[in-house]
DNA sequence: CAGGCTTTGTA
DNA sequence: ACAAAGCCT
């Protein structure tokens, strides 16, 4: 391998459990630690909608900051850049005399174009590249990825038969290879302006990771997972998982240690279970490319829905005509997340009572959320749509049977006020359009 | 070809 | 448990 590194971070925020610091950590080189932040994140996209809004960019200021501190301890750094990353990082090549670069694979097309580009720029440059993200390894898998089952329950049934080794990669305790650059990295700055349920960065993951395994929340797991609200009736691994800090393999691990030292049940079951749809939807993403992102996905007709400004601005601002939508939506802009059982409820909303076009709401979820996965949102929205992986048409939730079922007493709904811009209508039609 | 029986997939 | 799709008669 070559003697000058660059390790190109992106969702790989983590020291434990990442292949490639394991590896560089025995190679005899100088290494530069980057991490680039892509001025993009905060413009408007196609969707009208920033990539980042304020609540994810807080979690990845936090992540990257702790990241710095741990490197620091160990003899390292981290800096972070900012710019278009190919060119950025074709400079910083150049700069630094870098003769390899190594990084994770992304299931992100737009990450995999990037990464193509920057190596037709540095032809004399080695790559090596590592598919970090997943619990298996692509070659681990029961069959090839283009003949991946179209539908999640055969895909689980195959890698559950075959039993698919899942190894942690260990940090050796020597410290990392010295720092290319003398000049310190430029220090984060920690952003901590918002309160939310989840601190960014790879030592609060481990944190939590202690709290959620150390009781007995794993165990009643099943039977609390659907609820709108509440810190422990969940994981909420997803924010640190999103952005690496923790790796699949480092929770599916725990789970099983769990099981062992305490009790296997169809609680603990069911979070592997989970964390096997996380899976499908990443193998999903790198199979299908850019139909991912397509209005048909991977149907040949296209929904039946369009784009109506007014109609989308309600959906996002929490003023449908329907009270519990509303309050997960002013929880989502109020705090960067909501539960997975509000995300599905909301999302049903915009494409069926609203009839909007489902890229608006993918869009919108991806600048909100702070555990926004390329994969598990998109995936997610073209199954709510009915373009995706579910065999059937569409998901339709019946609003009025889910607030009787999720929100019998209207709590949640009262706590984000849900009905506080409720409007009669779905459409306002102004009297003096209206010819008489 | 309506109608029932089986299979499949479910967060 | 249940609903939709596929299959059979």
């Amino acid at each position: 391998m070559s003697k000058r590194i660059l390790y190109w971070l992106q969702n790989d925020l983590r020291i434990d459990d990442n292949p490639i610091f394991s590896d560089l950590a025995l190679q005899q080189c100088a290494l530069d630690i980057v991490f680039v932040i892509n001025p993009h994140w905060f413009r408007n996209n196609n969707y009208q909608q920033k990539p980042y809004g304020v609540h994810k960019q807080q979690f990845l200021m936090q992540s990257l900051f702790e990241l710095q501190q741990v490197l620091i301890e160990r003899g390292q750094t981290l800096h972070v850049l900012e710019g278009e990353p190919v060119t950025v990082l074709k400079q910083r090549i150049a700069d630094q005399h870098i003769d390899g670069v190594v990084c994770a694979e992304h299931v992100g097309i737009y990450e995999q174009r990037q990464l193509a580009r920057l190596k037709a720029h540095c032809p004399h440059v080695i790559f090596k590249t590592t598919q970090q993200d997943t619990l298996f390894k692509q070659s681990d898998l029961p069959f090839d990825l283009n003949e991946l089952p179209k539908n999640f329950t055969p895909f689980r049934k195959k890698v559950e038969a075959v039993n698919i080794p899942i190894t942690l990669s260990a940090l050796p305790k020597t410290l990392l290879p010295k720092p290319i650059t003398l000049c310190a990295a430029k220090p984060i700055e920690s952003h901590n302006n918002l309160e939310h349920l989840m601190h960014g960065g790879l030592n609060s993951a481990q944190t939590h990771l202690e709290h959620y395994f150390s009781g007995l929340l794993p165990s009643t797991y099943k039977t609390t997972r659907n609820e709108l609200d509440g810190f422990n009736n969940t994981t909420k691994f997803s924010a640190w998982l999103a952005f690496g800090c923790i790796s699949a393999r480092q929770v599916y691990n725990a789970v099983e240690q769990y099981e062992q030292n305490h009790i296997a049940n169809e609680s603990t079951y069911w979070i592997k279970f989970e964390l096997l749809w996380r899976e499908y939807f990443k193998w999903h993403a790198l199979n299908v490319g850019s139909s991912l992102f397509s209005f048909k996905g991977q149907k040949h007709t296209k929904p039946l829905t369009t784009f109506i400004p007014n109609r989308f601005a309600a959906w996002c601002n929490g003023a449908t005509p329907y009270p519990l939508v509303n309050a997960i939506m002013n929880e989502l802009n109020a705090t960067g997340y909501i539960s997975n059982r509000a995300r599905q409820i909301a999302a049903s909303c915009l494409v069926n009572e609203l009839s909007l076009d489902w890229r608006y709401g993918a869009a919108y979820f991806e600048q909100q959320l702070i555990d926004y996965d390329v994969a598990a949102n998109w995936g997610n929205w073209q199954y709510i749509a009915g373009v995706g992986v579910d065999p059937r048409g569409g998901r339709h939730f019946n609003i009025e049977k889910q607030t009787l079922q999720f929100d019998p007493h209207a709590v949640y709904t009262n706590k984000w006020q849900g009905n506080k811009n409720t409007s009669t209508q779905l459409d306002n039609v102004n009297e003096v359009d209206w010819p008489i």
